[in-house]
DNA sequence: CGGTTTCTCATACAGACGTACTATAACAGC
DNA sequence: GCTGTTATAGTACGTCTGTATGAGAAACCG
């Protein structure tokens, strides 16, 4: 097996790219051409990496998604592990302030149209989303349920609600209708409704 | 002037089709001919009508902005008219249940990232949506404060929720991962808990 | 050291893209 | 009825798209 090349690295170094030109001049800038000039490579060797556009897009979202998930992950770690700070994190984590969590944040709502119009044609297709979303719903719901919760919450109730709530202020945030600040406010404000301080 | 036209009809034609096509095979694929196509017409007649590809995305933004307050307006106007109610039909009008409403939250996400991108390059470009947002804002506060409130509810902070939750629960219901019921059942209960009943 | 596999590049291709251009049909006003 | 504006269609152009192909460099194995 003659020249090894780290496969892994060489994709993320493209969808990287791909990133960077979505974030400058939106996703219908990120063609085969664009993407291999921002790498610095020949185009073919995207064709090589993702065989077809297709290909490179997947792996894109699968690259952003891994992204939010460690990003979220050094939020937590970052608390003091109490039911009340977990959650804070978490939805922060959905809030665009720096140049990284405002691509991820870009990325996910570029990318998010083709998946649901593919899934309007094949319902049964893609359950990847499906799957991640019943998670953070799940991960959510636990969390509050650790409490400790003021009397009257419905625990499951709460939970839809603020699995909502990090995209909405997400959306908001990155198009400058609403400041970080706003959106951490808004956020903190229900989670000390929510618990017992 | 000779053969008179309905402008903005024929306008309006044209963008509904970049809407069907949007709905079946995503934005990339409403092209000036996909659109003619469509609307069963010719290729120059939507350059006739809309000069450029980005007036005729301008165009499409703008209709469907103005259908989504329409539909909001015959929502409102089921209502009692009570603060409640309102804005029970406000955050219900952003869940995707038809086809029409499906079609407009997946324009709007369609369309979100062009203007997120360009408002990054010029901040001072396109400030119609913030402004759009501030009006909604400004409706959910107002109709907050006519109340009933319950006791310990600080209506802005309030405001600034149900405006992210709006967007947040029709997200989630467009791509299939919450159903309308349950969104529903969340914009209820929060409502309750905000107002005395 | 030669051979095989892995990688990289350059170029070619057919098709689709947005747009410009020209010509023709339809109506309003004199 | 003629004239000029408006609307529509058809087509051509240059560019860019995703992808296919072929040729060459690099590194491992025997």
């Amino acid at each position: 097996m003659p020249k090894k090349v780290d496969h892994d690295a060489r994709r993320r170094e493209l969808t990287d790219a791909v990133c960077r030109i979505t974030l400058r001049a939106g996703l219908g800038s990120a063609t085969f051409r664009q993407v291999a000039a921002e790498a610095g490579v020949s185009v073919n060797q995207v064709q090589y990496y993702f065989g077809t556009k297709e290909g490179l897009l997947e792996a894109t979202q699968e690259h952003v998604g891994e992204r939010s998930i460690e990003r979220l992950m050094s939020w937590i770690e970052a608390t003091d592990g109490s039911a009340r700070a977990v959650l804070g994190a978490f939805l922060k984590s959905f809030v665009p302030v720096d140049e990284e969590s405002r691509m991820a944040m870009l990325m996910y709502v570029a990318l998010y149209t083709e998946g649901v119009v593919e899934a309007m044609g094949d319902p049964s297709a893609n359950p990847t989303r499906k799957t991640e979303v019943e998670m953070m719903y799940a991960t959510v719901l636990e969390q509050l349920q650790r409490g400790p919760l003021q009397k009257d919450v419905d625990a499951e109730a709460e939970a839809t609600l603020l699995t909502a709530l990090g995209p909405g202020v997400g959306l908001y945030v990155l198009d400058g209708t609403m400041t970080a600040e706003s959106a951490y406010a808004t956020v903190d404000h229900h989670l000390d409704r929510l618990f017992v301080t």
